[in-house]
DNA sequence: CACTAGATGCTCT
DNA sequence: GAGCATCTAGTGA
């Protein structure tokens, strides 16, 4: 499928993971659609490497990369075999596990237990050891779809954090909702 | 509240 | 050796 309309079909989606300590799930608010070769910004730009390999399998896989040393980075893949195409889960509000999250992330506001890739995948407990799971079928991480979002509680902007491509407003979230990230305050306007 | 700077480790040049 | 799909603490208003 194609990421950009896969990053709005994700929106409002439920990600559930479940450890031995207990499951932890999240109502995603924020994503960023990542593509192949056209898409200078992507891993998968460069070609096929160790990292990126679970870009170029099956689509509803989960992609987990590291970032700046510190921080676990979860994604969807959503291209066909061979194809590589990515959606960046930025940010979400945890809906279930509250407890397990709070205990994963420290002292922090609850809206902002999920709230950047990074601060998202370590309330959920990926790590590098999920990159590659499968998300449709009833393993360690699931992911729900839910109805797709009405277009006018979606707003669309540049991707953060990256330099390429910064005319591609292919980061998309749910219009007002306080567990979005905010870094980057308000771009698209 | 708004903004800046540093930590941190892996990948590619 | 540079450059990151980041986060937090700290400073100044």
């Amino acid at each position: 499928m194609d990421p950009i309309q896969f990053a709005r079909r994700l929106l409002g989606a439920t990600l559930t993971v479940t450890g031995e300590e207990g499951s932890v799930a999240v109502r995603i608010t924020e994503t960023e659609a990542y593509g192949g070769s056209d898409d200078p910004a992507s891993h998968a730009y460069r070609g096929p490497r160790l990292r990126n390999a679970t870009m170029f399998g099956p689509p509803m896989h989960l992609y987990v990369y590291r970032s700046y040393g510190v921080h676990w980075c979860a994604n969807v893949t959503c291209g066909e075999d061979g194809l590589p195409a990515a959606v960046l889960l930025r940010a979400g509000e945890v809906t279930g596990g509250h407890g397990l999250a709070e205990g994963r992330r420290g002292k922090v506001k609850k809206q902002n237990l999920a709230r950047g890739p990074g601060n998202l995948a370590q309330a959920l407990g990926i790590t590098g050891e999920d990159d590659g799971l499968e998300l449709t079928g009833d393993g360690r991480v699931r992911l729900h779809l839910g109805p797709d979002p009405s277009p006018d509680t979606i707003s669309a902007g540049p991707r953060v954090g990256v330099s390429k491509a910064p005319d591609h407003p292919w980061r998309f979230w749910l219009t007002g909702d306080p567990t979005v990230s905010a870094y980057r305050r308000a771009i698209s306007r």
